[in-house]
DNA sequence: GCCTGTGAAGCTATTCACAGCT
DNA sequence: AGCTGTGAATAGCTTCACAGGC
């Protein structure tokens, strides 16, 4: 029974990030966390991150803080799948194969369990432990192995085609590593990871920051 | 004179995506372009590219729409330094060289013009056109170079250290490929590229949109 | 005393809707 | 007629501040 109320977008992202934070404080043996803890190490305010773990259900205890334990395992109840679930990657190329071994064993139940790739080359192949296909047997493996969810790392000029066929696939959620924006239909839901983007808002900072100090 | 009116960052993000949309329209040919074209091309209302572009300063002719050739200039007035931009790269593993190779010749006037790695094989190699130095050189190189934003692509573990010697050496603005939340002075912009994490939320609404489809 | 849970206030970003120009 | 520019309204998110429990 999950209060499932909605829950903000940005209050999911946060939450990924609570996580990362608990299971770093897990192994130093920490019980409790107190709000304004977890914080400081996520870079907000206290009283945001008691809302955000207020739209999880979960309860702390008022001058004791939250129980890690406890509150990783409600974080994992809204966030997680029942099962394991499986995860693929279009495209093996300098990025995939990055990903792919960045992404290796990082969430126990989220693994990427096939890869695709039009070089002929890489066919067959286990890269990282994760076999390699021929996009003609997208349909077959992703449906085989029931996957949603998918990561794109191919150039941007055949981005839009792979998409929609991976959409007819029946995949509901894409990260995107294309530098180009999908036409999906909207309840498809896309993560776009536009790396030039960011590092073209990263280098406009580097230069407003600077202002602000010379100011 | 800019109109310098601290502009909002999702505006920021948008118009990093209308400059790639432009410039896909410009070899077409295109000398206007309306606000709804590019509110569908974006993904976005039309009242929102309007704000956007308002916020720029620049003015569009109504019942043609924006010329193509001046937008673009306008935000490239705002968004990119007068002269061309250094960037360097902190870690040149898998991820690393991956995103060397993408990031190559993408935009002309912001340039990775450095990489440093640890790993004395790859020191003095130029990889995809750039050289790679030893950790040591760092203060000299970014000093030579006036160097402002740095990529950071090394594991977590060792990402808040580096950080804080990038931030020594003079960096305003890093964009994080480590898994953790740096701690560092408010005035340094920190752009989080968490990969991890998106892809935990690519899964999570992957489920979410088959709900709402099941219901 | 200290910390959570939360209604209410405050703030920011987005959309509406329409005046004004061509 | 068609499209921009923009004040006003709305929606959404964050912070305040304090009641209530340990």
């Amino acid at each position: 029974m999950t209060p499932k109320k909605s829950i903000p977008e940005r209050t999911i992202t946060r939450l990924c990030l609570y996580r990362r934070i608990l299971l770093m404080l897990l192994p130093e043996g920490r019980e409790y966390v107190r709000s304004q803890e977890l914080a400081t190490l996520a870079r907000g305010s206290s009283a945001q991150v008691r809302r955000d773990i207020m739209s999880l259900g979960y309860t702390g205890l008022p001058s004791k803080g939250y129980r890690v334990h406890d509150l990783l395992a409600s974080i994992g109840e809204l966030l997680d799948a029942p099962e394991v679930e499986s995860v693929a990657l279009v495209g093996v190329g300098n990025l995939g194969h990055a990903l792919l071994s960045y992404l290796v064993g990082r969430r126990p139940n989220l693994t990427i369990r096939a890869a695709f790739d039009a070089n002929p080359a890489l066919q067959g192949l286990a890269i990282h432990g994760c076999p390699c296909y021929r996009p003609e047997d997208m349909e077959t493996v992703l449906a085989n192995y029931t996957i949603r969810t998918a990561i794109l790392a191919i150039p941007a000029a055949k981005a839009q085609a792979v998409a929609d066929r991976l959409v007819a696939c029946g995949i509901r959620s894409i990260l995107n590593f294309a530098p180009m924006r999908l036409d999906l239909p909207t309840d498809i839901y896309v993560e776009d990871m536009d790396i030039s983007a960011s590092l073209e808002r990263a280098a406009f900072y580097a230069r407003r920051t600077n202002d602000i100090k010379t100011t």
